[in-house]
RNA sequence: GCGGUCGUGGUGAAGUGGUUAACACAUCGGAUUGUGGUUCCGACAUACGUGGGUUCGAUCCCCACCGGUCGCCCCA
């Protein structure tokens, strides 16, 4: 038996780091003050289609939709911004007297796509959302968040990418002013570029083959078809990029693959080796009429999201390896029955004062009990033997120095607090 | 969804159309009858992804499927 394909097991040894990251990630979040929210990872199939968009190709062909037993189309989560803002809107925290409402959320999302290293069907998403401000300045937060998830890891190789997508009406003239410029020019263009032509033009700009064509010199710059309000709101994100000392490249071409996205829009990327085709570790950007797209009232928003799968990997890349705990504190070897059966109230006794204790349950010599004690790098390892239990005692050795004495039973706990 | 490539014990990794499928690491045991990390010796292992086909005979050749991986599409 093997697992779906694209999904995972996390053991033993990596679990460790997941813990350690999301840890990380939540205080972060505490510490922007964004509040934890947990929503179902199945929705109905139509709040995907709404939000997310039924052109894109998220929902035309990646959504893991089914028909439930009440005939209703279940749809596991592909993203989580649709679900917050759904939340949002059915629990009215609009209303709340502390706006703007700032969430994160972290847990699996599902997408059926052909798998690789950094891309599974189910994989986990850390993000945050803003909603009820239309302040630069929160871009701006969102994306040193957003850096600061890396950062504070020991992540160096980023790159900050960011483009302002516009209003609506920027963005439909800008797209309908590519469609004509490109159309000219399109026998001339390779395959997937035809097809972008209608479906998704801007992508045309940063496509491999066709990059040296020379209508790509020529082509409309979104930034010519900013309205006043988009072009000077894109100016003042800037500028509170570069007071908070975040730098960041201006990318004309970036695109997000989701409909709801207006204005600011950003990529971090990874600069390091060895990340092959996929180079993105986040994105996010603002919607602004996501709410009231799905029934709430007009209410601007901003967020981003990261796969923990890919932070990782860029810990990799880069050699990072993060400060986890392997080692235990005591372990017990016993030897006889009698041992045995005190050595298992002394482990009791341990644990509840605290103390990380671990015993043999395989019978095994006392050089094999060692030789497991090693493993576990346990700092302390207790001997009790028929000496021992005569004395009422228990021979502590400190694994690292070798040292060792002999501890009255009593005053075990108390002997092992004070050295460890 | 498209194209390339790969799939041998727990792990890494040889190899062959034909009797017992190397080797290394790991594991276990012994040298050392109650004290670990080294060394030496020995032992163990549900191993040829799955299903068909070709063949007297397939781990090896062919096909399909499954899975990994790389690239494309797209995205986190």
């Amino acid at each position: 038996m093997k697992g779906p394909r694209g999904t995972q097991d996390l053991l033993p040894g990596v679990t460790e780091k997941w813990q350690y990251v999301e840890d990380k990630l939540k205080n972060l979040s505490m510490r922007y003050n964004y509040q934890e929210i947990r929503t179902p990872i199945f929705e109905h199939t139509e709040l995907f289609q709404r939000g997310v968009g039924d052109t894109t190709d998220i929902v035309q062909k990646e959504m893991y939709t089914f028909t439930d037993k009440g005939d209703r189309s279940i749809t596991l989560r592909p993203e989580g911004t649709a679900s917050v803002v759904r939340s949002f809107v059915q629990h009215k925290l609009f209303g709340l007297p502390s706006q703007p409402t700032k969430l994160f959320y972290i847990g699996p999302m599902f997408r059926y796509e052909r798998p690789q290293q950094g891309r599974m069907r189910q994989f986990v998403q850390y993000g945050v959302e803003a909603l009820g401000s239309e302040d630069p300045a929160i871009d701006a937060e969102v994306m040193a968040l957003a850096l600061e998830a890396y950062k504070q890891l020991g992540l160096k190789s980023l790159k900050l990418v960011i483009n302002s997508l516009g209003d609506i009406d920027s963005r439909n003239a800008h797209r309908q002013a590519l469609i004509e410029h490109f159309s000219s020019v399109k026998e001339e263009l390779c395959g997937d570029c035809q097809g972008r032509l209608e479906k998704n033009p801007l992508r045309i700009l940063d496509c491999k083959k066709d990059r040296n064509h020379p209508s790509m010199q020529t082509a409309p710059s979104i930034l010519e078809y900013l309205n006043d309000y988009s072009r000077n709101y894109f100016e003042q994100v800037k500028r509170y990029l570069d007071v908070m000392g975040i730098s960041y490249v201006v990318d004309q071409n970036l695109v997000r693959g989701l409909d709801y996205y207006n204005h600011t829009a950003f990529e971090i990327m990874s600069d390091a080796e060895g990340f092959g085709a996929i180079t993105t570790l986040s994105g996010g950007g603002r919607y602004n009429g996501l709410v009231s797209d799905l029934g709430g009232p007009e209410t601007p928003g901003i967020g981003f999201a990261l796969s923990i799968e890919r932070l990782l990997m860029a810990l990799e890349a880069e050699n990072i390896s993060l400060p986890i705990k392997e080692s235990i504190d005591c372990y017990v070897i016993a030897l006889g029955e009698e041992a045995n059966l005190k050595a298992a109230a002394i482990v009791q006794q341990l644990r509840q004062q605290g103390i990380q204790v671990d015993k043999d349950y395989q019978n095994k010599k006392m050089k094999a009990q060692f030789k497991a004690a090693d493993r576990l790098q346990a700092k302390f390892v207790l001997v009790l033997g028929e000496d021992e239990l005569a004395k009422n005692e228990v021979a502590v050795k400190e694994m690292e120095t070798g040292n060792q004495e002999n501890i009255k039973l009593d005053v075990l706990t108390d002997y092992l607090i004070s050295k460890l």
